[in-house]
DNA sequence: CAGTGAGCGAGCTTCCGCTTGACTT
């Protein structure tokens, strides 16, 4: 054994060092935190200061006896986690659980992974710095008291199981907020106006400063132009340059890989752990964006070499810091910056490719544009049009890589305009007045909503993924495409000399994986937002942030800090749980016109309900709401409408067909048989026939015998059956699935059942939904 | 895997931030 145990928080780290440092030195590896609060309610002793209660983690108990074995025979303990709050907190708790005494033990910090820092951080020991380790201890407590107490006022006043905490309840809110802008949001047409013209016979496209806001204005503009001239009045070429992006860090590169790569955030994540694991990229959870004096040599060597020295500008982004920001590691680049791609899966590969480019970009030269602007005036009009067009002097970093944006504006290309003089006369081609409408803010996707979190300092980059998983899995938010709606718009154009005009079709509204609030989730953020003002306001992390540095700085006592919080927040809850109304996002949306009982919509037991009848009346019906109805915007014609179903569409063979939508869309039953309507049919749970649905329930019926391999005589609730993955055993609602070894055929009665029980014993697997 | 939705009360849920496995479909 050696005489030096190092221990860092990473074991792909660990192997890395290892080789930097020699036989004189054994690194292992925290992997991560080893102490957390305890579970339940003692973990935290308020009236003795907030006295922490720290329990070794279950699944690092294994751990810390193999490190407690070593610390004990190594002479000196050089405790290596990262240079961050967190880290200093790791390394404490090492101290205390291993047993360390200040005499054998040594602090060092590096944030990056090359031989000469780690040689010279082995030179520079401290001690575990305790101010910075209590602001650790500050924002773990501050964060469990906050969740703990704030989750139950839930339980009681919406429903069990809920959660609320200082991260996931302001990116909820972050949604919701959005969504309430767009359902506010009113779109407003107007007429845009662009001109083709022809300099010197080469193409010119410009656009009218000004745009119509109704058909007729548009139409008299172009009723004039017919006799108009066009003449250019000022040509104007200014000089530009455009600066490459900095390198990555975890919330850039989850918006590249979101915006390049169409990744998730977990996606990516998970893609940049195998990089990282075979060593092909730094490591990928960070919010710094410094590169190595190693990696920007090496990136100056890789631009020479391809392109020329021309393009080389070495630079260091040090200057926009994201708010609490630790960099405790370099940016995100390649190990090697000379790799111009890597072996391995197809998303790795692309992923790679994505961080080698952005890194090598960074040290790429401005690129210099020219850009043109040239004004032509109507004769007949105040009205003038302006071109637009670009020209790239030196491509300089566009050679390689241009960050992708998050607009859905319509951007034109820039082309080079031919050439212009003032007074010049132009051609005209034609002139079309276009109706367009005034776009609703986007919905956020993953990585958009990231970002908006990284501005506002909130979470971190191990945080990132997992919160975006938290709010989908509670419930609060969920990823959905939106369709579309097709709409008109009218279309007017003059050419020569007549205005013709047409009415087109587009269709408006499409979004990809984006991000919407539930109802549940909507409900959840109004009572928050309504109740706990502080702890939902978008800057109360950043103050508790600007609190805890000083903490750091030895400035605060940790617990002087968390009792000024607590004392309000404490009231705030207790008020709150005696004195607030139960919150159901009730809403009444008339009576019913038959029943003349009010309809109200409201959250239920199981989700979003519709009720006939009000607190006063004896019998009530319900409904559940359709996946596509929110509590908010639901209509009374369509709350009605949810009362027609199930509908009993009449007897067949003597027993009931009935037609309803449930959880899968919509299905005809029949005899305990469940038949879906295909979404794409003209099957519809409100029209459809006794006739239609007796034939779907026929050949429903077939396919089952279709697939029916074996019944057993001794249960014939257990039966073999040929699925969608090959054979199965069906007994009652459990499904198991044959080895495909086994000739399904020949299974006996003895086999099946071990076959069943061998499943039972297995745990059961992970589902999205559930929590875990 | 598709049917529920009162209120009672058992016993449960819940946070954020560090790290990687070992599980199937």
């Amino acid at each position: 054994m050696s005489k030096n145990l190092v221990i860092v928080e990473s074991p792909a780290k660990a192997k890395t060092i290892e080789g930097y440092l020699g036989k004189d030195f054994t690194v292992k590896s925290s992997y991560g935190h080893i102490r957390d609060l305890a579970k339940g309610n003692g973990s935290i002793d308020i009236d003795k200061g907030f006295e922490p209660n720290y329990i070794i983690s279950e699944d690092k108990k294994q751990l810390v006896k193999d490190l407690q074995k070593a610390a004990k025979k190594a002479e000196v303990v050089w405790l290596a986690t990262d240079e961050d709050r967190e880290g200093e907190a790791i390394s404490w708790h090492l101290y205390e659980t291993l047993n360390l005494t200040e005499e054998n033990t040594r602090r060092i910090v590096f944030s990056e992974i090359t031989k000469s820092a780690i040689l010279k951080s082995i030179e520079h020991p401290r001690k575990v710095d305790i101010d910075l380790v209590n602001a650790q201890q500050a924002r773990r407590i501050l964060d469990r008291l906050v969740g703990f107490d704030l989750s139950p006022v839930l339980w009681k006043k919406i429903k069990p199981g809920l959660s609320a905490g200082r991260v996931q309840s302001v990116a909820v809110r972050i949604i919701v907020d959005r969504e309430r802008e767009i359902m506010a949001f009113n779109s407003e047409a107007a007429f845009r106006v662009v001109g083709e013209f022809k300099a010197s016979g080469l193409p010119v496209k410009a656009v009218l400063n000004k745009r119509f806001k109704s058909e007729e204005e548009a139409r008299l503009f172009l009723e004039e132009s017919a006799q108009a001239t066009h003449a250019v009045t000022s040509v104007e070429t200014k000089p530009a340059s455009r600066k490459p992006a900095a390198p990555f860090t975890t919330s850039t590169l989850q918006q590249e890989a979101s915006r390049k790569l169409g990744f998730s955030v977990l996606k990516t994540m998970r893609v940049a752990q195998t990089l990282y694991e075979a060593g092909h990229i730094t490591y990928m959870r960070t919010d710094s964006t410094n590169l190595s004096d190693l990696a920007l040599e090496h990136a100056e060597n890789v631009i020479g070499e391809l392109y020329g020295t021309q393009y080389q500008e070495r630079r260091q982004y040090t200057g926009k810091k994201a708010k609490g920001a630790q960099e405790a590691h370099e940016a995100i680049r390649p190990s090697v910056m000379a790799n111009k791609d890597v072996p391995g899966e197809r998303d790795a590969v692309r992923l790679y490719d994505l961080i080698w480019k952005r890194t090598v970009a960074s040290q790429m030269a401005n690129a210099k544009l020219q850009n043109t602007t040239a004004i032509i005036n109507v004769s007949a009009r105040p009205e003038v049009f302006t071109a637009k067009g670009q020209v790239i002097e030196f491509d300089g970093f566009l050679k390689l890589y241009l960050e992708g944006n998050d607009d859905e504006g319509e951007e034109q290309d820039k082309d080079r305009l031919p050439a212009m003089a003032v007074d010049q006369l132009m051609d005209r081609d034609r002139i079309v007045a276009t109706e367009r409408f005034s776009k609703h803010p986007p919905r956020y996707t993953e990585a958009s909503l990231v970002k908006n979190l990284e501005e506002l300092g909130i979470g971190r980059p191990s945080t990132y993924a997992p919160t975006i998983s938290t709010v989908q899995n509670r419930g609060y938010v969920e990823k959905k495409d939106h369709d579309g709606t097709p709409r008109d718009y009218r279309v007017l154009e003059l050419e020569k000399t007549t205005v013709s005009d047409r009415t087109d079709t587009e269709n408006t509204g499409v979004e990809r994986s984006k991000l919407f609030p539930t109802d549940i989730g909507m409900v959840v953020n109004d009572f928050l937002v309504k109740h706990f003002e502080q702890i939902m306001d978008f800057n109360f992390t950043a103050d508790v942030e600007a609190k805890f540095d000083i903490i750091a700085q030895g400035q605060l006592d940790w617990r002087q800090m968390l009792k000024d919080f607590y004392q309000g927040f404490k009231l705030n809850v207790t008020d709150t749980q005696e004195n607030a109304e139960r919150a159901s996002g009730e809403r009444v949306l008339g009576d019913h016109p038959e029943k003349g009982k009010t309809i109200l919509v409201r959250i239920g037991r199981y989700g979003p309900i519709a009720q006939i009848g009000g607190a006063d009346d004896e019998e009530k019906e319900f409904a559940s709401l359709l996946p596509d109805q929110k509590l908010e915007t639901i209509t009374l014609e369509e709350a009605i409408d949810l009362f027609k179903l199930p509908r009993k569409l009449g007897e067949f063979e003597d027993k009931v067909v009935v037609a309803a939508i449930g959880r899968f869309g919509p299905y005809v039953r029949y005899d305990g048989k469940f038949v879906s309507l295909k979404k794409d049919s003209d099957d519809d749970p409100y029209t459809i026939t006794l006739e239609r649905a007796i034939e779907l329930v026929k050949a429903k019926i077939e396919a089952d015998a279709k697939a029916l391999i074996k019944v057993f005589e001794e249960d014939d609730t257990v039966r073999i059956l040929e699925g969608r993955y090959g054979p199965y055993i069906k007994a009652g609602k459990k499904n198991v699935t044959i080895p495909k070894t086994e000739d399904a055929q020949a299974i006996d009665w003895a086999r099946a059942q071990e076959l069943i029980e061998e499943h039972a014993k297995k745990p059961p697997r992970a589902r999205g939904r559930k929590k875990s």
